[in-house]
DNA sequence: CGGGATCCCAATGGATACTG
DNA sequence: CAGTATCCATTGGGATCCCG
């Protein structure tokens, strides 16, 4: 999205953080990416859903950001592969308290484990 | 937001955690009833070009998702005064994370300070 | 295979006026 | 004061087709 969106974005890290991370799949994206780099293909069926156009603009925005990057390869059929960048990682991390939060309290609770 | 539009709300804590907080004034508002309770009135003056449709519902939403309290004095005026819950506090303290993340890599640098 | 170009829609949010 | 009601603008995102 545009920071310009987001109130605040430029004097609040909060507000600043969530303008890289708006887009209805960016997090399912980090998700993917952060086990291994990914193909465009391999996204595409990775995160259900997501066309092309928007996946594209996505990955795009997140470059800009500096949060994945983007290799092509020079082959034939062509080849492109999205990883997170060190920025990216930092990202995921920080995005960790947040998920365990969710996790804590939004999600159904687990089925207790029979021992 | 609606859940609905968060793809993995309903398995993963991420998105569950950012269904509560997508909304263009919700960090900001978790922002200033993080330092006090405020009124209706105090939070309009305080996140300025929100308008009075917005600022009621995210506010309702962020209720309905347990984050803040809505607590109404039967006087005249009226009055109606907003805070977060428990569980508003710590969705506050799980953010801490990311907004130190944004602040680091994100905002612009602040002054060096003058000894 | 990895996208760019278009067209379309629904949801979010802005502005303003009105009410208990 | 604390909202609701109404109307409207923006835009993110979906669908599809096309191209190197």
């Amino acid at each position: 999205m545009s920071v310009a969106r987001r109130p605040g974005a430029d004097h609040c890290g909060v507000a600043a953080a969530m303008a890289v991370i708006d887009g209805k799949w960016k997090v399912s994206l980090l998700w993917e990416l952060q086990q291994r780099p990914r193909r465009f293909g391999e996204l595409r069926r990775l995160v259900p859903g997501i066309s092309e156009k928007v996946l594209a603009a996505q990955l795009r925005e997140l470059e800009t950001d500096g949060i994945v990057h983007r290799e092509v390869y020079d082959e034939v059929p062509p080849r492109v592969e999205y990883s997170l960048t060190p920025l990216g990682r930092e990202l995921d991390e920080a995005l960790s308290s947040l998920g365990a939060w969710g996790t804590r309290h939004l999600l159904p609770a687990p089925a207790p484990q029979p021992a």
